[in-house]
This record gives C-alpha cells, sequence and structure tokens, in this order.
DNA sequence: TTCAATAACATAAGGTCAATATATTTATAC
DNA sequence: GTATAAATATATTGACCTTATGTTATTGAA
C-alpha cells in the first residue's frame, strides 16, 4: 500500500500545526513548504486545501495562505460540538463495541500504571488511542471522521497552553470510570462521564489561557 | 466577490452528485468534466478533492474515481449522527438566536402556505432553507459546516427515493412546531420536534428504499 | 488453462505562466 | 513641502500542460 506524495504532505503540515510548531495566524509559504519536505507543488497544494476545509488553515486568494487564527470563543464552540459527538460516540460504542475492541481498550488503559505518569505527550498520546478507540467502536465512519476533526482542532488548543499545564491536569482517571461502565453496558453512564471528562479537559484550558 | 474556478467546479459537481444526476458508484473521469464544464484539470481535481473528504467521491489512487457508493446502513449511520448535529443546531439556536434570525425563519416558513405543495423541489428548498437557518443561527462555524455535510449526505439519499415520495411525506408541519418552541424559548422541546422531524424525514426514505 | 509480458489508461506530480492583491514609488495638485 | 492619487513593482496563489507512475486488461505462449 502506497501512499501518495499528498498524503504525506497533509500528515506532516497538519501535525506541523496541530503542534503549533506553526502557529495560529503564521504564514504559510508554498515555495517554503516545498523545500522543507522537499515535495513539489501539486502535493503541497492538494495537502494544503485539505486543511483549510477541516478548519486548520485559511486560504485568501492570491495573497496568501495562512495557519488559522484561534479565537478565545473557538475553545467553546469546540467543545459543545465535541461534547455531542463523543458522547453519541461512547453510547453507540457501548452498543456495538465487539469484545475486542473493548480488550484493546483495557490494553491502552493498562499502560497508564507502567507509563511516566509526568509526560506529558505521553498522557496526551494515551488520551488520543482511547478516544479515537471508542469512536471506531462506535461503528459509523461517519461519525469518525467528525470526532477526528474536532479532537484535532481540541488538542491544538492544548498545545497552546501546554507549558503552562500540569500533568496532573490531564485527567486520565475518567478513562478507567468510562471503561467500567462500557463494561457493565451502561450507555448512558459511560456518556454522562464522557461529558464531565470532556467539559473538565476543556475548562482546565480555559483557565490557563 | 469573485469565485475561483476550483469552487465552481466544487459547487456544480457537488450538485450533480447530491442530485443523483451522477449516481453513487458511477465512474468519474477528469477528462469528461474538464471538457462538461469546460475547465481545466487543476479545478477539476481540487474539487474532486473536496468532495473526497466529504464522503462524495472516493478516490481510488491511479485506477480511477467514482461517486461514492450509498450501502443500505448508511441512512441510520448518516440519521443517528443528523439528530444529534441538528438538536444541539436549534438547541443553542434558541439561545443565541438574534431576533432577525427568527424573522427570517417566519418568513420562509409563510412561503409554506403560498408555494406549491405537491411540488417535491419547492419543498425541499424550504426544507434546506429552514434547517440551513437555524444551523447559522446557533452560531457555530464548526457545527455549521458539520451539518452541512450531513445536510448533503441525507438529500442525496432522499434523491435517490425521490420517484416514489408522495409529496404529502415531507413533513413540515413540525416546522412550525420547532419555530413555535424556539420562539417560546424552549429549547428542549424544540429540540425534541426537531429529532422527531429528522427521525421521521429518514423512516419515511427507509420505508421506500 | 495459466502465467507472463505488454499495451492502454487513469491519476499523481512537476514546472511554467497568468491573474490579482498589496506595497512601493512617483508624479501632480494644492 | 506635503498630501493624494495614479502607476508600477513585487509577491503569492490560480490554472494549465506535460511527464511520470502505477493499475488493469489484453494478448500470446507455454
Amino acid at each position: 500500500m502506497h501512499s501518495t506524495d499528498a498524503d504525506k504532505a497533509y500528515r506532516r503540515i497538519k501535525e506541523l500545526i496541530i503542534t503549533t510548531k506553526m502557529p495560529p495566524g503564521s504564514v504559510i509559504r508554498e515555495a517554503e513548504l516545498m523545500e522543507t519536505l522537499a515535495l513539489g507543488r501539486t502535493p503541497i497544494r492538494e495537502a494544503l486545501k485539505q486543511l483549510q476545509s477541516e478548519n486548520l488553515v485559511v486560504v485568501a486568494s492570491r495573497r496568501g495562505m495562512f495557519v488559522s487564527d484561534v479565537a478565545i470563543t473557538d475553545l467553546q464552540k469546540i467543545y459543545e460540538v465535541r461534547v455531542e459527538l463523543e458522547g453519541l460516540c461512547v453510547r453507540l460504542a457501548v452498543e456495538r463495541a465487539a469484545s475486542m475492541q473493548l480488550q484493546q481498550l483495557k490494553k491502552v488503559m493498562a499502560r497508564y500504571h507502567t507509563g511516566d505518569k509526568l509526560n506529558h505527550s505521553f498522557l496526551l498520546t494515551l488520551d488520543r488511542q482511547f478516544h479515537q478507540l471508542i469512536a471506531k467502536a462506535a461503528g459509523n465512519h461517519f461519525l469518525y471522521n467528525e470526532f477526528e476533526l474536532f479532537y484535532n482542532l481540541s488538542q491544538r488548543i492544548w498545545y497552546l497552553a501546554v507549558d503552562r499545564l500540569n500533568p496532573q491536569d490531564v485527567d486520565i482517571e475518567t478513562h478507567f470510570k468510562i471503561l467500567a461502565a462500557m463494561k457493565a453496558g451502561d450507555g448512558v453512564l459511560a456518556e454522562q462521564y464522557m461529558r464531565e471528562h470532556i467539559r473538565h479537559f476543556h475548562q482546565t484550558i480555559r483557565n490557563y489561557l
């Protein structure tokens, strides 16, 4: 399975934007990215166009491209959609998740006990995997696409505040509650925990911003 | 305000796909679209790439592009997300809608009384405008983007069944109930009606499919 | 009948040229 | 001399066209 240059460009630029290595509002020069990534104009352009539709890049016709800005109000807007989306995810996951998928969740959470609880990037990876597995387990690829979009937007804002954040701010504990509710087959409770978890995440960031 | 060729191509091809003039599963040839739309290869490609990210086009690398297929299960998947998304839209709209936006809704609904109730395309236009106004009134452009995506997917399936549908199947009545609840400031009730409305829409189509 | 070589075809990528928005400079009027 | 406006230079994306590459179907021989 070969991935195209356009896809490589897409993934790399997306990573740069989410981690704020390309900070919000900064100018994007096609020529610069062509050099940096050692790729042609076409794949770069396609990647940027895709990122535009994901609200990570803004294109001003014949003026320039920019990493999309992050308004203070964006956090609220992203949060209020994430809560619904991922609430739905976990509710559906309880109905549809195969036992294998629950096992995967358990395995991911087991890493929490062995890993470095003070390492930001470790905790973030864990959180992403957890949410991704649940979104996958919902068995709805349309929903999964939306989940990815909003999780990315959310994560970028997290990176904006990362220097001021404490590791214990990452609320991994609720993951265990969610998982327990899922195993018990209680979709309503699992959703409630998920909503709390996401609300906590966003409120923590808001306090530091 | 000039729109680019790529944007024109995007809008025209999207319309062709949603109205099933380009039916699900059919082959898309870049060269053919270049002739039909009298545009170059670049804008066509950009449009198709964008439509790919909206689940309307499937690109098989170096093999061909296709209008995305519609599985029977897609209706359910799209429905279950639409219900949440638009439920949230109307709930937020009740909190945030300016009085001008409520007036616009009223104006759109007034057309229902004067228009041709047996004309499918008229009713569909009305329905779209109604849902769009509410989604806009929610004051969250991230959410609005998602709304558009899922409404489009939903509408395409509607077109698949249009020949077997009766005009009275289009449940415009509930629009009035939603509007009334909105004016009364009852977000919970408005959301409940919206969910019913969307459920009704999808169940009707399912019966004919 | 099966497998390998090849031809045909479609997208992927590269590079050039064109269009346009913005900044800069220059000329003119007051 | 200064301010305003027109003209021009520059920078950046938009579009086009050519070439490369990979996939599939076909054809022919073992």
